[in-house]
DNA sequence: CCTACAATTCGCCAATTGTCGAATTATTAT
DNA sequence: ATAATAATTCGACAATTGGCGAATTGTAGG
């Protein structure tokens, strides 16, 4: 029963969902689908963690890099999940506009994305911390 | 997707669960399934809402009664759920306890199974009713 | 060795969910 | 009509869950 019930709490939150989806276009590494679904890193991590407890999915750490993919010898129950997912999912818009965005994403290399939000997360701070004193002399 | 997901978060609950595979045998009244699953009467009521929400159950008013049974001409994605669910469930050892059970509780009609639960719950009442003063005299 | 850095774990908060009892609704029986 | 009663809805509460940032871990390069 328990192993049911991690397959159906893992596949009822929207995000994990999506990363299963996003996953049927290939492998992704955390930081792509950080990238994808636009949420904090741990945040990500603890998604990928519930998924791989449903054994929906299987990572393995190559270098700095976690790589994620579709479970492949997983138990009946997950892999049939997996099919009923892909089945009623793939045509849905969120999906389908997640794996147009992973064309672009897949283009770079990891290095390169993890690269990039590094910078715009960098940005972001500045602003929180340039941000306040400006606004303090008048706005809002 | 919130069709999706409406399906795995009403299967993302063990008593839910119990109760659509409970389904598998017949169809059940209400007090039938408060009796399988010995919760409130408005606990089961609001299960019984979400699983229908998900299209995995229908009911209907019969009376006094309203009798749910196992969704028929439900869409696709729902019936697929159900059918995956009876593969991995019915062998469970709580679902397999709660079919034996549900036999010697479908033997009665309806209105004993409510008949019993009516006076076990006065009995319950008089416990508190009585247990309170006794309690108040010393103990906690 | 030390620094940089991808990912995970931890501690916390806000939102959601499962549960109950009380009030309400709808239907049968007196 | 009135009382009884099966089920649902409502209001409250505790437990769980999704989210973030800070601290930690493990690996690659300087």
């Amino acid at each position: 029963m328990q192993d049911f019930l991690s397959i159906t709490k893992a596949l009822s939150d929207e995000n994990r969902v999506r990363v299963l989806m996003a996953l049927n276009s290939g492998e992704l590494c955390v930081c792509q689908i950080i990238e994808l679904l636009n949420l904090a890193p741990s945040t990500v991590s603890k998604h990928m963690s519930i998924l791989r407890q449903a054994r929906l999915v299987e990572g393995d750490k190559n270098g700095k890099w976690v790589y994620y993919r579709l479970a492949t010898g997983a138990p009946k129950a997950a892999e049939e999940a997996i099919e009923w997912a892909k089945k009623h999912l793939l045509s849905e818009a969120v999906v389908k506009r997640d794996a147009k965005n992973l064309k672009t994403i897949m283009k770079l290399l990891p290095v390169d994305v993890c690269r990039k939000q590094k910078v715009s997360r960098a940005a972001r701070t500045a602003n929180e911390t340039i941000a306040a004193p400006v606004t303090a002399r008048g706005a809002r």
